[in-house]
DNA sequence: AACAGTCCCAACCGCGAATGA
DNA sequence: CTCATTCGCGGTTGGGACTGT
């Protein structure tokens, strides 16, 4: 019986909501000693009256100290649609690409921003409109304002279409992580933007933050999917 | 100024996979 | 092999911040 009422005081005891900054110290200075992993024993050894789940979630998606904060730059948006176009809701294979940036990060730009012009539009984002616009409306405009908004920097725009788009192209069996990563998009002869490019810390390419919301109206939306609509039909 | 509605993000939850005893 | 524990992922939620009326 005194065990079970012990077990129910130390799960009083376990904190849960938001992290104070004392919590956020213990647990940076005990993984600047011990390193990261074990996190049921970490939270307990750092004197945190956390989970050890709690605890991972916080150090991987505030604590880290190669976090990134601010806006989703124009670049980061188009590697976010153009990996989610292929894989889907793989948030964290999708920020493996995104230096700095977390699953969870990308996830609340997904559904904060990208569903919300689906939700706009009265389509499912999962509907191959939705698809369709994203790929031939929305990518070749991010790519044209990369463009023009990294003349003054060393960034070799591509030349982006749908058709010459590993979205179009790629098959499940022949993409890999290590092109993406290696060069962004496909042919070794043509010189494409790298993620590194597309992803780095250069403030000239990071400080579009939320472009992407004034890029386009609804209006313009709309008559492009009636367009794709009656294009279907024919 | 006050209120309502919406946006945004940190944090939690449930589940399946991986690991170890 | 089985069971318990831990880890990691994707989905969801709570609440503060912001915006419009």
């Amino acid at each position: 019986m005194e065990e079970v009422g012990n077990e129910k005081k130390m799960e009083m005891e376990i904190r849960r909501g938001p992290w104070t900054a004392e919590e956020d110290m213990k647990l940076i200075n005990y993984i600047a000693l011990h390193g990261e992993g074990r996190w049921n024993s970490l939270s307990r050894s750092a004197g945190l009256n956390r989970t050890g789940k709690s605890c991972r979630l916080r150090w991987l998606n505030y604590l880290r100290p190669d976090i990134r904060r601010g806006d989703i730059s124009l670049q980061e948006q188009f590697v976010i649609l153009e990996l989610h176009s292929r894989w889907g809701n793989r948030w964290s294979k999708i920020a493996q690409h995104l230096p700095g940036r977390t699953d969870n990060e990308i996830k609340n730009y997904w559904r904060t921003r990208v569903q919300k012009h689906a939700k706009l539009l009265k389509c499912d984002v999962n509907s191959k409109q939705f698809k369709d616009t994203l790929k031939h409306l929305w990518m070749p405009r991010l790519v044209e304002r990369i463009a023009a908004s990294t003349q003054n920097v060393e960034f070799t725009p591509y030349d982006y279409s749908p058709e010459n788009s590993s979205v179009a192209t790629a098959t499940s069996s022949s993409t890999s992580s290590e092109s993406i990563g290696s060069s962004f998009y496909g042919g070794d002869q043509v010189e494409y933007g790298t993620l590194d490019q597309m992803t780095n810390n250069d403030s000239t390419l990071f400080n579009n933050g939320d472009a992407f919301d004034n890029m386009w109206s609804v209006d313009e939306l709309n008559i492009w999917l009636l367009h794709s609509n009656l294009c279907d039909l024919i």
